[in-house]
DNA sequence: TTGCTCCTCACGTCACGTGAGGTGGC
DNA sequence: TTGCTCCTCACGTCACGTGAGGTGGC
């Protein structure tokens, strides 16, 4: 029922390479399990969608691995808070926890939408670009049969 | 007439560094004018919008510079074009660089589309996240106030 | 047993960061 | 004349790329 996957089968999935996960794995960012120190690193799904997360803020947001560090000590201890809250932990503490894994999501989402206007705004400079393509298009009508 | 700028000025304009405006330059990506060759560099509004372009290929795209040279040097032979076009070529070239540039923006477009998709999917995840925080806060009012 | 993928160094590369030491414009 | 920004090396750094040489699983 373990169903863990090879560091080649991971890079593969995630479109990147072995070099990159083992260097994740050196900076703390990620953990394999390994039956010995220098075995093969085996990845679970737990540790595919971490990777995954670590991917998209690099590749979409641009984030550099430092402060994608932070960010992923913020989910490790939302995921604690998960364990403290079931065991029953006090209000004040609570609530510490919650306003601070809230902040962190909202300033990723600030960034987001940051991004997205941008590439919204990129794209309509393209449409813009191809749309005068168009016209030169049908400028030259002849030239087009000449392809 | 010239208003030409310090690379201070741009580095500042475009949010980067005036060791990345030399780079860029070292590479060929971009000129910049001199009085002579030791001299300080100026920028006229031509550059700092070729400089910006650049910067979008980067941060918004993620394209490495080798890749951002080989746009940059297709949108310099459709601005050579646009001279060719004026001054009168004949019809079989006209329409070899109109599908050449066409297919380079079609390219890129698609690119732009593709990380627009992710990106809304990212933002997606992130208001469910934020989401179940609310409702989480609703659940623990008292602890609210205790901030 | 033969490939194929895995492993650990370790040097190389890309896109800059960061002083060192010096010259030029307001 | 005094700052401030500019200049050119040139070494450092981050996030890997890329072999070198060797071991382990189907």
């Amino acid at each position: 029922m373990a169903e863990l996957k090879s560091i080649g089968e991971v890079a593969e999935i995630l479109g990147t390479t072995t070099r990159t996960l083992r260097y994740y794995e050196q900076l703390g960012l990620v953990s394999s399990s390994r039956v010995s120190v220098t075995a093969q690193r085996r990845y679970g799904e737990t540790e595919i969608a971490r990777l995954r997360q670590i991917r998209e803020l690099q590749t979409l947001l641009g984030l550099d691995l430092d402060e994608i560090g932070t960010h992923m000590a913020s989910y490790d201890r939302l995921e604690a808070l998960k364990a403290e809250y079931t065991a029953g932990v006090s209000a004040a503490r609570r609530s510490e926890i919650l306003v601070e894994g809230f902040g962190i999501l909202e300033g990723l989402r600030a960034q987001v939408s940051d991004r997205l206007g941008h590439l919204t705004a990129f794209a309509g400079e393209l449409d813009a670009r191809l749309a005068r393509y168009r016209s030169a298009w049908e400028a030259a009508p002849v030239a087009a049969e000449a392809t």
